[in-house]
DNA sequence: TAGATTGTTAATCGATTAACAATC
DNA sequence: TAGATTGTTAATCGATTAACAATC
């Protein structure tokens, strides 16, 4: 029976569905069961049927999933055969290690183009992709469809610099500068990395163990 | 009323907590309420009571709270006045961005060591920062007390290095490799930065917005 | 004092787990 | 067929929100 509202905490489970999958895929295995999975990524069998009953019916009695099959549904639910364009602003340390390093392609998407202050990178290439300069963000976005814009450029500009851009019709921010954004448009989707909330959590737990 | 166990879901907000605090703080703001921080947070006054009121009574009938009181008292459950100690391993483009431009100091963390596998970067240092040969690691970590390692390594190699870490007695993993690590000592914490996930799920809430 | 706001207890809501009929 | 495992309904558990006496 598929749900209308999908729980966050179902959606954020669902990469790691589509990671174990694809681990199996690539193992070899064919076919497995809300128990052998749960076993494997320490979830209960319950609460992985309950998961993938907002999204559909994927099993069959008495065997199970098929490997392949669910993984490719769970990858379609995930929207890794999207398509989806993304560019990235500012490409400083950790923009240009992303840009080198992280498999967009496996996730559906495309990274078409980058942006930078700095006359140092404006018209060079990274790993194939072309830096421009923010200057010419308002035209190239008129130009180009653009569903994610990746924020890895100073905290002090982060809130106005996604501001511009909301203006100019972006929806979709995978952010990662330190910084809390928000929009009055519900429509508006952030995603935040927040290195410094993640050791600080971790720094809590070593201490309260 | 302090409690004795803490839930995952009040430790998280923690760091978010901290930093809207720091930013009062820093703007010369000297009191704050629940009602207020709830509003610049998008949370509820009644639950940033009570998560406040896990770990102690930090305001005042009538008053509020004193922002750099309550700033320094949520820094100390954290633990950023604990002086940790810090090393990293493999320092390609992610862990090289990660020393050249994370403010470590300001989590309570001291870095005192890298270490790589790379004959290029070996013996060379990064902002500072000796870069060491893997081959070192059990004698350093005979030799110097270290409370969280941070893992910036290939993936194929992410368990492998995890178990032997662990069995050095390392008992907390900031881990960026897109694995799920896991251990059968419960001691042991991993906080997982999983770029994928993270990534995948903004790419299921744009296209089902 | 009167108004504001706390910390805490009780009520509600939502998410997880257990149970089980259906069926491959 | 017998055993296994699904999808779903019901029960439980935990987290969030509301209410309020206490008090600055």
């Amino acid at each position: 029976m598929k749900k209308e509202n999908i729980s966050d905490a179902v959606i954020r489970r669902l990469p790691r569905y589509y990671r174990q999958l694809t681990d199996l895929y690539h193992r070899g295995i064919v076919r497995t069961s809300s128990h052998s999975l749960g076993q494997e990524m320490n979830i209960t069998a319950s609460q992985i049927r309950q998961d993938f009953s907002c999204f559909g019916e994927f099993g069959q009695q008495g065997y199970g999933y098929n490997v392949e099959e669910l993984r490719s549904e769970i990858g379609h639910i995930l929207g890794v055969d999207n398509d989806h364009h993304l560019i990235m602003i500012g490409v400083g340390n950790l923009g240009r290690a992303l840009l080198n390093n992280f498999p967009f392609e496996n996730t559906g998407f495309t990274v078409d183009a980058s942006f930078d202050v700095s006359p140092d990178v404006i018209d060079t290439q990274i790993n194939g992709i072309p830096v421009y300069s923010t200057d010419e963000l308002e035209s190239y976005i008129k130009r180009h469809a653009v569903d994610v814009v990746v924020l890895t450029i100073p905290q002090a500009v982060a809130q106005a610099t996604a501001n511009r851009l909301i203006d100019l019709g972006i929806r979709g921010f995978w952010n990662f500068t330190n910084v809390e954004l928000s929009s009055p448009n519900p429509d508006v989707q952030f995603e935040n990395i927040h290195f410094a909330d993640s050791l600080l959590t971790l720094s809590y737990r070593i201490a309260n163990h």
